[in-house]
DNA sequence: AAAAGTACCTGCGCGC
DNA sequence: TGCGCGCAGGTACTTT
């Protein structure tokens, strides 16, 4: 479900309220929401509890909030840690007034802002394939921000397990040369490697599908045929699909992607390839067919969209 | 080593 | 109506 744009919708919605906030309470309803964390729910939320929240940051579509140090024995200094949280396929984080509860609520954090009072983050997700853990914070190779922090600063770190990630089209600091090289030396179709993070991060299956259509590029072309003209192209049109995407706040095809208040965003009307097969491409008004693909769909016009050898 | 396959989950809509 | 099946936006581990 949610690709870079709705990742990004609910990190700026947390960043007001979470910055700043102190955690007064966890409670843990499903310890599979932890899997990534590598102990017992119970140090989960040990580590947890009384500790503030710097900034809420994201790399791709990994969500990371840096806490103050545990210990302010500065003698005593460790590693600095920050709550990590993915969505997975169908994970939302929602904010709450105190009473409010929501289904499926896995884990549920209670704030404490100096501004807004007490605040309720429930973590919500049905297929439990997205997950919070404490994670320690690490440089980054090249010195610059972890990812986007909005107003906030990210400072040059990032979670050990994000650390393997990509950065994503939209970071500043993200390297074209070094990802069309790197497109170039793979041996593989080019959708696979869109959505593989550790190249480019942020992309999934409608984004991949949509920019794949915009550049009019077929999801199986080998990326050591795709000219270096056409790989630029393509890199280009992912920039556009998330920037748009990320305007109108993110796509969501019914009530199961929620932004942080809790209110549906809304892009789907404007989806040319993806969920489309059957009906006319909007360039050409040949059908849009479906295939499958890694145990998914993939969307895309067989006339514009032609493999190049 | 890189690429492909598989496991991890719940719930919805569909055809029978 | 009920049931089995296919399908869903992702990541990480294992296998080749």
């Amino acid at each position: 479900m949610p690709e870079l744009p709705e990742v990004e919708v609910v990190r700026a919605g947390l960043e007001p309220a979470v910055t700043g906030a102190t955690v007064s309470s966890v409670a843990v309803f499903d310890a599979r929401s932890l899997r990534r964390h590598p102990a017992p729910a119970e140090d989960f939320v040990a580590r947890l509890v009384g500790r503030r929240m710097r900034a809420a940051v994201r790399r791709g579509k990994f969500l990371w909030f840096p806490l103050d140090d545990a210990v302010e024995d500065a003698a005593e200094e460790g590693v600095p840690e920050a709550l990590v949280a993915h969505l997975g396929m169908s994970g939302q984080v929602l904010l709450r007034d105190r009473a409010a509860d929501d289904a499926r609520t896995r884990v549920r954090l209670e704030l404490d802002h100096p501004e807004h009072g007490a605040l309720r983050l429930n973590f919500v997700d049905q297929r439990i394939f997205g997950s919070m853990a404490i994670d320690g914070l690490l440089p980054t190779g090249d010195g610059e921000p972890g990812g986007y922090a909005g107003d906030g600063a990210s400072g040059p770190l990032v979670p050990s397990r994000v650390a393997h990630i990509a950065r994503d089209p939209l970071d500043p600091a993200f390297d074209d040369r070094r990802f069309l090289a790197a497109l170039a030396r793979r041996r593989t179709g080019v959708k696979r490697a869109l959505l593989d993070q550790t190249l480019v991060s942020g992309i999934g299956n409608i984004y991949a599908d949509e920019s794949l259509w915009a550049a009019r590029v077929h999801p199986e072309q080998p990326t050591d045929r795709l000219s270096r003209v056409r790989a630029r192209r393509l890199l280009g049109e992912v920039r556009l699909v998330l920037a748009r995407a990320l305007d109108e706040g993110g796509t969501s095809f019914d009530a199961q992607y929620v932004n942080v208040n809790g209110a549906s965003g809304y892009f789907s009307h404007s989806l040319n390839a993806y969920g489309q097969q059957g009906r006319p491409c909007p360039r050409c008004g040949r059908p849009i067919v479906r295939e499958a693909f890694m145990n998914r769909g993939s969307h895309y016009c067989p006339f514009c969209q032609r493999v190049r050898v």
